[in-house]
RNA sequence: GGGUUCGUAGCUCAGUUGGCUAGAGCGUCUGGUUUACACCCAGAAGGUCGCAGGUUCGAGCCCUGCCGAACCCACCA
């Protein structure tokens, strides 16, 4: 007997702890390239680094995908899984001005982004901790940062290639712009949200004296107003059409124009046009042969037009505009209105139109092509090729990738002082940033000036992000290798950065080589929390990653995030976890009970046993799940894959087939005992390994007390094929059955099922000459008919 | 206004080309210390599958309409 094997106990706190520190020793998830083999590459999402936030959302989407890179690991694949950390960009800028109480506008540039690459290096190492203690499986000598001298190089040199290409363009126009955050932003980074505010009903007049009324929003908008419209088909308003009129407070003289966008409805029919700082189409109103007049600058603030409101930003000049209106006699009425407005994503302030010069690359024009390389990649789930598809089809702005923050990858280029010509650094000689090298120019190849003056501006981040795919070609150096990294086998990553990650993604891949960026995305939902409201920091409705690794244990977590099908949002719970921590028991348990009857672990045929026909049974149940286990992690449903296991194991291995050896191992027949612990061992060997990619530690512990041979772990161990018997059972089910038959009897009778009892009748039609001795034994009982 | 996903037991969810009596876990109830495991085992109760039609020999699954939820898009004077 070998019970000492195992404790008692499984002790999950000391041997997650022990695995840790030897994967990492041994380096086992370190790239290894065998030629024979083919590649599997997963561009990982770099996560921000301000890490305050990490929550159960993160653990959940990283484990999925790295259920899949496990599998592909042991299905003998050259697996290439690199880590990423974004941390350029307004989210680490946002949490370096939260936790230092700093702004932008009040600190010098340089103070700002060495505090930005602190705050960096924290995350980045908080991060790997935490990956560290889930157990995912990256390689950390294939890391990369978004603001490293490689990420800027390879950034710089799209934009370069971009602009050879007459793909990026700058250009003076309206933009959306964000007041908050003091910089331009794209259509990607907004976001829908609701208001309640007042619609304001004001007078005007008519240049004929006769009183009008227009419903607007925006009353400090009034000075940029230079139209009036209404639909044509309004016959309230047919005899104005062509007249003109005076706007209150700020007395200029507007047209009053038709158009078929006016909707009659709403409000009186009657509707102001503002140039840039409204919402709506601003181009449209732009070819309509209007004056152009601009209110709202770049800083947020009224300018000259408003006159004694000049220099209020939008929401001090509001209400003063209202009062005065009211004072002076202009406002009939307010009412409220409820509507949505688009925000700035990071920080929900409504988002203004300004005039301003700014870079961007050219999307627009090219939709039916990211349709097209969009469904060339295979979508998991099938349906959120949808939400790119809706995407596509509502561009409606070019990309715009200039900032007017500090913390990003540079332009690399200068401007001629004279006549504004952009010069771009040549690629040997990148990666540049103008605000802190020298000037790489002489003369101006446009008018021969010898003055430069740097761009100051950041690229945005998402332009740094979408080279991630051949960013990490970069981290290798084999030419060979190189070639078979991009395109990427696997993109992972949430649903909500599908319009951005994943499509500009795209888009850079195109431009720049022709083709899709990866093979196949996997798009995970949501973490939730218990109540499945969406985690957020300020609900507070979550606990911290680490305190949560820290009270459950990596596998216990890992084995709640199989839960939720791909794509779908899963709701925090306890009991889930507990449930995982009961499975690594119970495998911990089901290891004491087999390797107790072993003596010495080796390699089993077991086509060469004599085996009985409930071992046969067994083995065929083992082969069907292997079958749709190894399929589900081929398609990325590893929650089927993990409850097609999870019944395999618990509900046929553990209840029925362990039950049905016990009095073969317990026995006299030495045959026979060796014939059922062989079986028992080689099932539950597999068994292991499919639930390897979920729970890696309390596999690799009982894998390395019961493993042979030369394998160091299980995680680079094969992954089970079935196995070919040569013979076969097809009756076993009436002998389920006729078990089911027996256990009801008993606890109907209130008799233990380990009890002997003198006879039993079976309802059930089973073959009492072959199976007689057997059911008598597991069943207890001792004479049966 | 448009789209996507979803609505199945008290709760959380499976149900993969339409096919015997609709499943699991948790919870509840009954019984059992059975020489791996009470972190266990055996069993029971509990569902007009959101509603109404339709197609079909047959619908939880397909079609139409409606109700409700989440997310996305558009409008947003």
């Amino acid at each position: 007997m070998t019970t000492e094997r195992f404790s008692k106990r499984y002790n999950r706190k000391e041997i997650e702890e022990k695995w840790r520190r030897k994967w990492s020793e041994d380096n086992i998830y370190k790239f290894r390239y065998d030629p024979e083999k083919p590649m599997y590459v997963v561009d990982t999402p770099p996560p921000y680094v301000n890490a305050e936030h990490l929550h159960v959302g993160h653990i959940m989407s990283y484990s999925q995908a790295e259920f899949v890179v496990r599998f592909k690991r042991m299905r003998g694949y050259n697996v290439f899984y690199p880590m990423g950390f974004d941390d350029n960009g307004y989210p680490t800028e946002k949490f370096v001005e939260n936790k230092y109480k700093v702004d932008k506008r009040t600190i010098s540039k340089q103070e700002f982004i060495d505090l930005c690459l602190k705050e960096t290096e924290i995350g980045a190492q908080n991060y790997k901790d935490l990956w560290t203690q889930l157990g995912i499986s990256v390689d950390w000598d294939l890391t990369y940062s978004t603001i490293s001298p490689l990420a800027v190089k390879v950034s710089q040199r799209s934009l370069l290639d971009l602009n050879n290409k007459g793909l990026l363009y700058r250009k003076e126009s309206p933009i959306l712009w964000c007041t908050q955050c003091d910089t331009a932003v794209a259509q990607a980074d907004l976001e829908d949200k609701e208001f309640t505010v007042k619609l304001n009903y004001i007078t005007l007049k008519s240049v004929s004296g006769k009183d009008l009324t227009i419903a607007t929003t925006r009353p400090e908008l009034l000075p940029a107003c230079v139209a009036l419209y209404v639909n044509p088909n309004d016959k309230r308003y047919k005899k104005l059409v062509g007249l003109k009129a005076i706007i209150p407070l700020f007395q200029h003289e507007v047209p009053i124009k038709t158009s078929d966008e006016v909707d009659p409805e709403f409000g009186t029919g009657l509707m102001m046009v503002c140039t840039w700082g409204d919402q709506g189409d601003v181009k449209k109103w732009l070819t309509d042969g209007l004056d152009s007049r601009i209110v709202l600058g770049r800083n947020g603030k009224l300018n000259e037009l408003a006159g004694v409101y000049q220099n209020l930003r939008v929401e001090k000049a509001r209400p003063l505009i209202i009062k005065d209106l009211d004072r002076k006699g202009f406002l009939r009425k307010q009412e409220e209105l409820t509507h949505t407005v688009n925000v700035h994503e990071r920080c929900n302030t409504p988002i203004e139109f300004v005039n301003s010069k700014q870079w961007f690359i050219k999307i627009v024009d090219n939709k039916n092509i990211w349709l097209e390389f969009g469904s060339k990649i295979d979508w998991h789930p099938k349906s959120r090729f949808n939400d790119y598809r809706v995407w596509v089809d509502s561009l409606k702005w070019d990309w715009c990738i200039s900032r007017q923050r500090y913390y990003g990858v540079p332009f690399p280029i200068w401007y001629c002082n004279d006549c504004d010509e952009p010069h771009f650094v040549p690629e040997e000689q990148l990666p540049h940033n103008p605000a802190t090298d020298n000037c790489l120019f002489e003369k101006c190849r446009k008018c021969g000036s010898s003055k430069f003056i740097p761009e100051v501006d950041v690229v945005e981040t998402w332009a740094t992000s979408s080279c991630t795919p051949f960013l990490i070609k970069e981290l290798v150096k084999n030419q060979e290798i190189k070639e078979k990294v991009f395109p990427n086998s696997l993109r992972p990553n949430a649903f909500e950065i599908i319009r951005t990650w994943d499509f500009y993604s795209i888009v850079k891949s195109y431009y720049h080589f022709n083709t899709i960026p990866f093979k196949d995305l996997m798009i995970s939902g949501h973490g939730l929390d218990e109540e499945g409201r969406k985690i957020s920091k300020r609900l507070g409705n979550y606990i911290p990653s680490a305190e949560l690794l820290e009270m459950y244990g990596a596998d216990g977590i890992r084995y709640w995030a199989t839960g939720a099908e791909l794509g779908s949002n899963l709701r925090f719970s306890k009991d889930e976890i507990e449930k995982g921590k009961r499975l690594a028991t119970k495998l911990w348990n089901a290891a004491r009970l087999i390797c107790s009857h072993v003596d010495e672990f080796k390699e089993i045929n077991l086509a060469d046993l004599n085996l009985e026909s409930v071992d046969i049974w067994i083995v065929q149940q083992l082969n069907k799940t292997i079958s749709k286990v190894t399929k589900g992690f081929e398609e990325y449903t590893y929650s089927i894959s993990r409850n097609d296991l999870e019944e395999f194991f618990w509900r046929i291995f553990a209840d029925y087939y362990v039950e049905f050896i016990k009095y073969r191992l317990y026995g006299s027949d030495i045959k026979s005992k060796e014939t059922a612990t062989a079986t028992a061992y080689v099932v539950f060997l597999a068994i292991l390994k499919m639930y390897a990619p979920i729970l890696p530690f309390v596999t690799e512990e009982i894998y390395s007390r019961i493993s042979f041979g030369s394998e160091e772990s299980i995680h680079l161990s094969n992954w089970p094929e079935p196995i070919n018997l040569k013979k076969s059972v097809n009756d076993f089910d009436q002998v389920i059955q006729a078990v089911d038959e027996i256990r009801k009897h008993k606890t109907s009778q209130g008799v233990s099922l380990g009890e002997w009892i003198e006879s039993y009748k079976f309802d059930t039609n089973v073959d009492l000459k072959k199976y007689k001795e057997f059911l008598q034994n597991v069943g207890r009982v001792k004479v049966l008919e």
